[in-house]
DNA sequence: TGTACATCAGTGAACGCGCGTTCACTGATGTAC
DNA sequence: TGTACATCAGTGAACGCGCGTTCACTGATGTAC
C-alpha cells in the first residue's frame, strides 16, 4: 500500500542507517537485502524503489558511516593534544571493539573494499582522505613542518586501523593478545601525538 | 580414476597453495571450492576426500600463508635496525599492495577473520603472535625496557597492517593517496625502529 | 615374477539453500474537478 | 469542501544463479596369492 512521501522518506533512511550497522557488523556480503529492509521495518520488495541494486545502498551506508565517525572527532580544530589523545584512547577503546556496527568504518571495510564497486571505492578514498585530513589538523604545533604533520597523521591513522582489526581478529581466538594490542597502542600512540 | 599415493598427496598440496593464493587475493566468500580445484588441476569433487569442508581449507591456507610471510623476516635475529628497516620497506612496497595473494596474511584476512570459523580465528592469533615477536625480537638494542619493545613491534605491526589495508583500498579510487600512504609509513616507521 | 581383485583418488551430475532482483498486485495518498 | 480517480510505495511470490556438499560411478593402483 502506499505510504506519504514524508514517510516514505524516513524508510529510506531507515534502510540507509539499518545497512550502516548490519554491514559495520557482519561485512557487505554476509547481509542481505531481505534482512536490512525487515530491520526498517519493510518488506525486502520496495527496495528497489529507494535504490538501484544493492551496491548503491553501500555507497550510501558508507558515507554514512564516514560521517557518523568523523562527528565524533573533537569538535575545536585547535592544535590541542589533549583532545586528539582523548579521540584515540576513545577509538582504541573495548566497546569500539566490541560494537564494530557504531564504529570506524575503515576499520571494518578496508580489507574489502578494494574488491568492491568502484564508486564505493572512491567514496571510501574521500572518507579515508577527510580522516588523515581531521587527525593532521588536531596534531599539536610541535611538529611544524607540514609534510611530516601529514605523514604522522597517516601513520596514526594507519596504526589504529590495523590495530583495530587485529584486535578484533583475536578476540575471541586469542583474547588477551587481543587486549594487548588495544593496550599497547593507547600507549605508544601517545609518544607519537605529543 | 585412482592416482597414487604419492601424487595425491601433491594434489592435496596444490589445492592448499591455490587456496593460500585465491583466498588472500579475493577473499574466502569470493573463491569458489570449484575455482580453487580447478586452479590445483583437479575438479571438485574429490575435495572432500582431502578436507572435511571448505572451512577445513581455509584453516590450512591461512597456517602456510603466514608461515610464508614470516619466512620473508631477515633470518638472522640480531636486533640490527639495518635489516628490521629492509623488511619494514619490502613490506610497504608497490608490488606487496599489488600482489595480496602472495603477501602478508594479516593485511588480508584480518576483518574477516572475525567472522569466520573459530578454528581459523586461533590460528590467525598464533600467526600474528608469531609476527608480533619476530619483530621485537628484531628492534634494535636502544630500545631496552621489554614492555615498551614488546608495545613498539605491536604498533608497528598494526601501522603496517592498517596502512597496507587502506593502500589498497585507495589503490583504484585515489591512487596518488594511497602511495602517500606507503610512502608516509616508510618515513614515519623509520623513527620508530631506530 | 605374473595375475586377479579389492581399494580408493578423482569425476561430474545433482541437491538444497540463500541471495539479488523482478513483477503483478494492493490500497492509501494526493490531485483534478 | 467533497468526491472520483490516477499514482505509486510497499507486498510477497517467483526467477535465476552460484555455491557448498553429496553420491554413484570409473579406472588406475597396489596388494594377495
Amino acid at each position: 500500500m502506499k505510504v506519504s512521501k514524508e514517510k516514505a522518506a524516513e524508510n529510506r533512511a531507515a534502510i540507509v542507517k539499518a545497512a550502516g550497522r548490519l554491514f559495520r557488523e557482519r561485512g557487505f556480503d554476509k547481509v542481505g537485502v531481505a534482512e536490512i529492509t525487515k530491520a526498517a521495518g519493510l518488506t525486502h520488495g520496495g527496495f528497489y524503489g529507494h535504490f538501484p541494486s544493492k551496491d548503491a545502498l553501500a555507497v550510501e551506508a558508507c558515507d554514512a558511516a564516514f560521517a557518523e565517525s568523523l562527528d565524533r572527532l573533537p569538535a575545536d580544530e585547535t592544535a590541542t593534544s589533549g583532545a586528539l589523545n582523548a579521540f584515540l584512547e576513545r577509538y582504541l577503546r573495548d566497546i569500539h571493539r566490541e560494537r564494530p556496527a557504531a564504529g570506524c568504518p575503515m576499520s571494518v571495510f578496508a580489507m574489502e573494499v578494494a574488491r568492491l564497486d568502484p564508486a564505493l571505492q572512491s567514496r571510501f578514498g574521500e572518507g579515508t582522505e577527510r580522516f588523515f585530513e581531521a587527525v593532521e589538523q588536531r596534531l599539536p604545533e610541535t611538529l611544524a613542518d607540514p609534510a611530516a604533520r601529514r605523514a604522522r597523521a597517516i601513520a596514526i591513522v594507519s596504526a589504529l586501523v590495523g590495530g583495530m582489526a587485529l584486535a578484533r581478529a583475536t578476540a575471541q581466538g586469542a583474547p588477551e593478545l587481543s587486549g594487548e594490542i588495544l593496550a599497547a597502542l593507547r600507549e605508544q600512540l601517545r609518544a607519537l601525538v605529543a
